[in-house]
DNA sequence: TCATATTAGTTGCATCTGCAACTAAATCAA
DNA sequence: TTGATTTAGTTGCAGATGCAACTAATATGA
């Protein structure tokens, strides 16, 4: 206990550690490993995060309407809206209304936008395998069960990632 | 299998699905966690996430000058001028340009600040052991393990969260 | 049928973020 | 010395973000 910090345990009754909060781990190192992959895309596709979020789940749900999208990635609709109608001006998306109910569009990726999902998704997965190296298929597997179970008790009502769905 | 993606199986070999993909589970999860607890003290105390964050690091370690706030909270120097600034404003925390090197100001909590690190920190903790309630004491140790040493490789040139100090 | 409410998507705007460029102080090297 | 480099911290700015307000299309209900 040599470093200079006097008043806090006579007041508050309890420390925090902010390298040991929960919530201050997960930002630091969510952060770090979003920054790292959103280098590569950014640098050799020029396609921001969001965008990317569009493209990976148009490969993966094509047709989906923006409000869909919104849902699946967490972003909110303005984001969707933008970031979409840039991928239309770079033609990697294109979006078609719908005639039923003219509100709403479909979005599809472009052979020119899978393209480019297909060279980046194998990019994206070495660099989920090399993060994933450090551990075994069992903690790897007991690290996807932990974070569900926390993000149920951090939302909810909305969950956050949708494991059960089709 | 009765949603519309035939492409992608056949072009790309290996298949993303964005729910089970880690990066993004820790950017949601993540903000997720972050927004709650920031929810807590911007409603309650006005008060923004990095300028809790430089209030945290400087109620384990006063007297840290702006460029030693940012290495602990990974904030670049920018942020931390800013938030350091509106803190002083508002008479939270204090700076006194050090003498030996004027280039230097040692950044610290005054008292109205430490009142509120004080008010903060029960209720962030809570949150924290409200969010772990659901882990077993092993699987809580576990999970800090395991985010330890995907931090080493998202990271190892910077040690995110430096355990070993002190 | 016509006013009201709801839903899809866009636009506007204030704030936040991240990076580069800058000033000022200190150090280093001839 | 004094000129070049490094370090601490601030300022400026372009682009990102998140929220509210808006338009347009549809659904509801008297």
């Amino acid at each position: 206990m040599t470093d200079g910090r006097p008043a806090n345990q006579e007041t508050s009754s309890e420390a925090l550690r902010l390298d040991g909060f929960l919530p201050y781990r997960l930002s630091v190192l969510s952060n770090a490993v979003s920054r790292k992959i959103a280098d590569m895309y950014e640098r050799d596709y020029d396609i921001s995060i969001w965008q990317w979020r569009i493209i990976a789940v148009l490969g993966e749900h094509d047709g989906l309407t923006a409000t869909e999208v919104a849902n699946k990635t967490l972003m909110d609709k303005p984001a969707v809206s933008r970031a979409a109608s840039s991928l239309i001006d770079r033609t990697l998306i294109s979006r078609r209304s719908d005639n039923a109910d003219r509100r709403k569009a479909e979005l599809r990726l472009t052979a020119k936008g899978r393209k480019i999902y297909d060279a980046i998704i194998p990019r994206a997965l070495a660099y989920e395998r090399e993060l994933l190296a450090s551990l075994s298929p069992e903690e790897a597997g007991m690290l996807h069960g932990l974070l569900t179970r926390l993000a149920h008790i951090a939302s909810p009502e909305r969950n956050l990632w949708s494991q059960q769905e089709e």
